[in-house]
RNA sequence: GGGCUAGUAGCUCAGUUGGUUAGAGCGCGCGCUUGAUAAGCGUGAGGUCGGAGGUUCAAAUCCUCCCUGGCCCA
């Protein structure tokens, strides 16, 4: 027979007093927390075990089934771009994805979420480059459908790798079925979509100017660029003014200075700064060699006057009017080749790019040739003139110029610079010449310098079907979190321009097209929309690369009367499409999302791109909500960056603390501002979650071999535990609101707060008596194990869509006796739905009263704090103090157990003024303490000190309730 | 340069319509406990509320300017 009791099953310390011995081991009778739910988490070991029972146990299968017939809630994921491993931002953007649709889930939505990534577009394109490169290719010799097999192949590989690390971090979600925008189900929808615009008349043929490579005679993208130095021909040029705006300038001339001459037989207007100050000056006198003439009137920007007649050799001029440059609005001079085919106005305009940075103050605008220019030119209706070809050559319609090349096919300057030189000179419109070494751009792939060039686009139209406007009150229809999202996404939609949707790339969706050869129109053929839509749907875009465009048409259109575009469609119309082919398409979705969840940059990204897609062909947003959060800096609020050195990775934080920790650490942070994370903080995140951790852990080892027959009525339970359930059911309620309003760093602190200040620093504090030493069968510890399996209820449920994790594995730590009981039954802590909170557990009165017994409370700690300061006692049980307070404070503790309350072994309550000396707290009026040692034996089991212990024979070494309890006969 | 946005204790955050000595948790110091123990409890010290002006009897809270960040544009 074994000596002790089995601390496994406290019904056997019965037989042990049977045995008679004097110094019994008492120890061995206390029932002390004991649960198999280690204080140390080893998450990086213990996650992706987890990981593996869901897997196993099919949790997302389940989930569905489970919720199968609820309200729906769709988090629409924004997709992330598919070519590389994960970052922060990634992960942050995920988690709090997770942690809203596992929140949902458990308030009793259906909350499906399906990942998505983004396929298409130039990073990946440029990957494969590269790796030709490396291997001594050249792209343009591989057949177009084999290189975009070979990118379909980079993005899908790297879709894997990412969703194995979004997995890790504990995200649950369609893995086995995740969208793509590759599929061909979504490149036949998108192809779709853009047919939708060119029925409906928002899609049409455009020009644009764009960075243009001669070398390669193909349009660049911004990263495509390579700035080095290069040495320009400058240019001072007189425009003369014939319709004067104001007559100070009345047969003046206007100078420009251009770096770029071969731009000049594009320009169509000048624009100046409005307030930028201007002056007509009159040349008095020139060096030698100088065009310019004395005694005529040449306007010029104040400011760079002197630099300017230093250039064109002018000795002496005099300043006639100042003005500033809005007097010249509404004037306009006359090109100067003007007699030579060049017969138009050309208008002075106001321009907020023109400085007097360099140059004259005035900026000639060529509407073909530049980013402001082709704006500006736009905003005043001028018509883009189309002057040069995509080798560099002008077109033949060119005027004086025809034929010849601004760059070769070497990339070297070419005859363009001189002749228009040439010819501005003998109509004595040149005022000087120069030279400027400056930074400008290159090819990355030639290293040749580039040109901007209108480049025929497709664009859809922002005013067309009114889609500016019905964006815009598709904006006050969503509702934006944070509100002032919506600012930022409405100041973009009302002044952005028509969206260009073209791009001469390979890797991406076709703008399937025909354009008619004889009328320009495009063909708006349903039969055939509908023919091209089905070949992709089974042989995805590349068929419109691979097949004959016979094919597309049928046989009611001829193919050599129709001009087949071969551009495809700008990666954001695919993103902004995906609420077609993924919300809409798949019945277990719905449409429009419930929530649209991404960084504060995607409101001039996906959210706006959505927006325009949607209000275009479906005229309402795609999302009844937005979504944003911040940016993810370091510690000191900087930008990360591999060459600080301050990188945080996601798969680090697991590896190293588990993704929990990481969880923790989101849900901690005010996401709709910046977030900061670097190792102090994570560490305490750490700390902070071990809080949690051993909050569940204490509550489970109190849980040891509980069963529901301990259950008690809630009426027959002491103040104390009502006073524990009345706080859980604000907490529920506080929970719930949280959630609906996503607020998710209040609802931790919260769920923190609770667990450290009111569980762990009061209520655990004053019950360990009670449950380590009260008989198994009272009343009182039979409460604090309900409360106790009340509070695992709760606080795993609450915690699971944060801790996914951690609530999982105090759910499987769960007490036995529980298993099969109503709300305990759940494989998995994430099939449940939050508790329902009985409305009887409300009780604010009691709340009010037990508030103002802590404060009470407060004044003893005080007191036994300087107790042990002046090395009276050690323990409060060692304690017996003296409660002087008011009268209603008297009444307050009337039937209250204050002893118990304060871990005072005996107390003392009196109504009575402060004697002197007494210890007192200054914000907590009319409570005083005197000091005072409990007088007795101590307890040999429960180590309280009290008169009564050794007032029992069979067990002189203890307290009375001790004794009985030793003695109880089994409860249960 | 423009649009949006932020700057409260070492950290993460609260601070209603301007109104008593600006709060919480964590961390830190000290002490207690050794029956939650790589835990638990108590207690203490930390902030001229980014800076400078202004309005007001009274401002972290309202106004102006400036500084330092972030996102998006140019």
């Amino acid at each position: 027979m074994c000596r002790g009791p089995d601390r496994r099953r406290p019904t056997v310390l019965l037989q042990v007093q049977e045995i008679p011995h004097m110094t019994r081991d008492y120890k061995s009778t206390v029932f002390l927390p004991r649960t198999d739910f280690p204080m140390r988490g080893g998450l990086p070991t213990k996650e992706p075990e987890l990981l593996k029972r869901w897997e196993d146990m099919g949790l997302f299968q389940r989930l569905r089934e489970t919720a199968k017939g609820r309200e729906k809630f769709v988090l629409h994921d924004g997709p992330p771009y598919a070519n590389g491993n994960i970052h922060i931002g990634h992960a942050v953007n995920k988690v709090l994805k997770d942690v809203i649709v596992r929140s949902r889930q458990m308030q009793g939505y259906d909350s499906n979420y399906v990942p998505g990534w983004d396929c298409h577009g130039l990073p990946i394109e440029w990957k494969i480059e590269e790796k030709y490169r490396a291997e001594g290719k050249d792209k343009d010799e591989v057949p177009l459908n084999q290189f975009r097999a070979e990118c379909r192949q980079f993005a899908q590989k790297w879709v894997d790798v990412q969703a194995g690390e979004f997995r890790r971090l504990g995200v649950e979600g369609n893995w086995a079925d995740p969208y793509l925008t590759m599929t061909l189900p979504a490149e036949a929808q998108i192809v779709r979509e853009i047919h939708k615009f060119a029925m409906n008349g928002g899609l049409y043929k455009g020009a644009k100017p764009v960075m243009w490579s001669v070398v390669e005679k193909t349009a660049l993208a911004e990263a495509e660029i390579e700035y080095h130095d290069h040495t320009s021909t400058t240019v001072f040029a007189r425009f003369a003014i014939w319709g004067s705006p104001a007559p100070e300038v009345d047969d003046a001339n206007i100078v420009i200075w251009t770096t770029t001459p071969w731009t000049l037989p594009g320009n169509r207007a000048i624009a100046f700064g409005e307030d930028i100050e201007y002056a007509v000056y009159k040349v008095l006198a020139v060096e030698e060699g100088s065009l310019a003439e004395v005694g005529e009137r040449l306007v010029l920007a104040t400011a760079l006057a002197e630099t300017v007649f230093k250039e064109t050799k002018i000795k002496d001029a005099r300043l006639l009017h100042r003005f500033p440059g809005s007097r010249l609005a509404g004037g306009y001079c006359h090109h100067p080749l003007t007699r030579s085919g060049y017969d138009f106005q050309v208008p002075l305009l106001a321009g907020d790019f023109v400085t007097t940075d360099a140059g004259t103050g005035f900026v000639h605008i060529a509407p073909g040739h530049g980013e402001d220019d082709f704006h500006l030119g736009q905003a005043n209706g001028i018509e883009v003139p189309q002057t040069v070809g995509e080798d560099g050559r002008y077109y033949d319609h060119v005027p004086l110029f025809a034929g010849l090349r601004v760059y070769t096919a070497e990339g070297k300057p070419g005859e363009a610079n001189g002749a228009v030189l040439k010819a501005f000179q003998e109509v004595g419109a040149l005022l000087a010449k120069g030279r400027i070494k400056h930074s400008y751009p290159h090819s990355w792939r030639s290293k040749a310098p580039l040109i901007f060039r209108t480049t025929p686009q497709w664009f859809i139209s922002m005013e067309t079907n009114d889609l500016r406007k019905t964006a815009l009150q598709a904006i006050s229809d969503t509702t934006w979190f944070p509100a002032q999202g919506e600012n930022r996404i409405r100041a973009m939609i009302e002044q952005r321009p028509d969206w260009c949707i073209s791009r001469q790339r390979a890797w991406g969706v076709p703008i399937a097209l025909f354009v008619s050869k004889q009328t320009g129109e495009i063909l708006r053929d349903a039969e055939v929309f509908a023919r091209i839509a089905d070949i992709f749907e089974k042989e995805g875009s590349d068929a419109w690369f691979a097949r004959p465009a016979q094919d597309f048409l049928g046989n009611a259109h001829r193919a050599d009367d129709y001009e087949q575009v071969r551009d495809i469609v700008d990666v954001w119309f695919e993103s902004g499409s995906t609420h077609a082919f993924v919300l809409e398409q798949r019945p277990e979705l719905k449409w429009p999302a419930s929530l649209y969840l991404e960084g504060s940059d995607q409101h001039r990204g996906w959210f706006h791109s959505s927006l325009l897609e949607s209000c275009g062909t479906r005229g309402r947003a795609p999302y009844d909500a937005v979504l944003t959060h911040g940016f993810t800096l370091d510690e000191q609020g900087r930008k990360m960056s591999k060459s600080l050195g301050n990188v945080v990775a996601p798969q680090e934080v697991c590896d190293k603390y588990g993704a929990d920790i990481l969880r923790l650490w989101v849900v901690s942070t005010d996401y709709t501002e910046d977030q900061r994370i670097g190792p102090e903080i994570i560490k305490y995140q750490a700390d902070h979650y071990r809080r949690l951790r051993n909050t569940l852990r204490y509550i489970l080892g109190a849980l040891a071999d509980y069963t529901p027959a301990e259950r008690i009525a809630v009426a027959e339970m002491p103040e104390l535990e009502r006073w524990v359930l009345h706080r859980l059911s604000e907490l529920d309620a506080l929970v719930r609101a949280k959630i609906e309003a996503y607020d998710f760093h209040d609802l931790s602190v919260a769920i923190h707060n609770f667990c450290a200040v009111e569980l762990s620093a009061f209520y655990f504090d004053v019950r360990k008596d009670s449950l380590y030493c009260d008989a198994p069968g009272s009343v009182r510890r039979r409460s604090v194990r309900t409360v106790m399996e009340h509070l695992l209820s709760t606080l795993t449920a609450w915690l699971a869509p944060i801790l996914c994790f951690t609530a999982e594995e105090a759910w499987l730590a769960r007490p036995e006796g529980l298993a099969g009981i109503e709300g305990w039954s759940e494989e998995s802590v994430h099939l449940r739905v939050f508790p329902a909170i009985p409305a009887e557990w409300r009780n604010g009165d009691l709340a009010a009263k037990w508030e103002s017994i802590r404060n009470v409370r407060r004044v003893v700690t005080g007191a036994l704090e300087l107790e042990r300061a002046n090395k009276k006692i050690g323990s409060s049980l060692q304690a017996n103090p003296t409660v002087l307070v008011d009268a209603a404070t008297k009444a307050l503790l009337d039937g209250v157990d204050f002893a118990e309350i304060c871990i005072t072994s005996q107390i003392t309550v009196a109504e009575g003024a402060a004697p002197e000396g007494a210890f007192v707290l200054p914000d907590v009026a009319g409570i005083a303490v005197v000091p005072g040692l409990a007088e007795g034996g101590k307890c040999e089991r429960c180590w309280k000190i009290l008169p009564e212990v050794g007032t029992n024979a069979a067990h002189p070494t203890l307290c009375l309730r001790c004794a009985e309890a030793v003695d109880a006969e089994p409860a249960f």
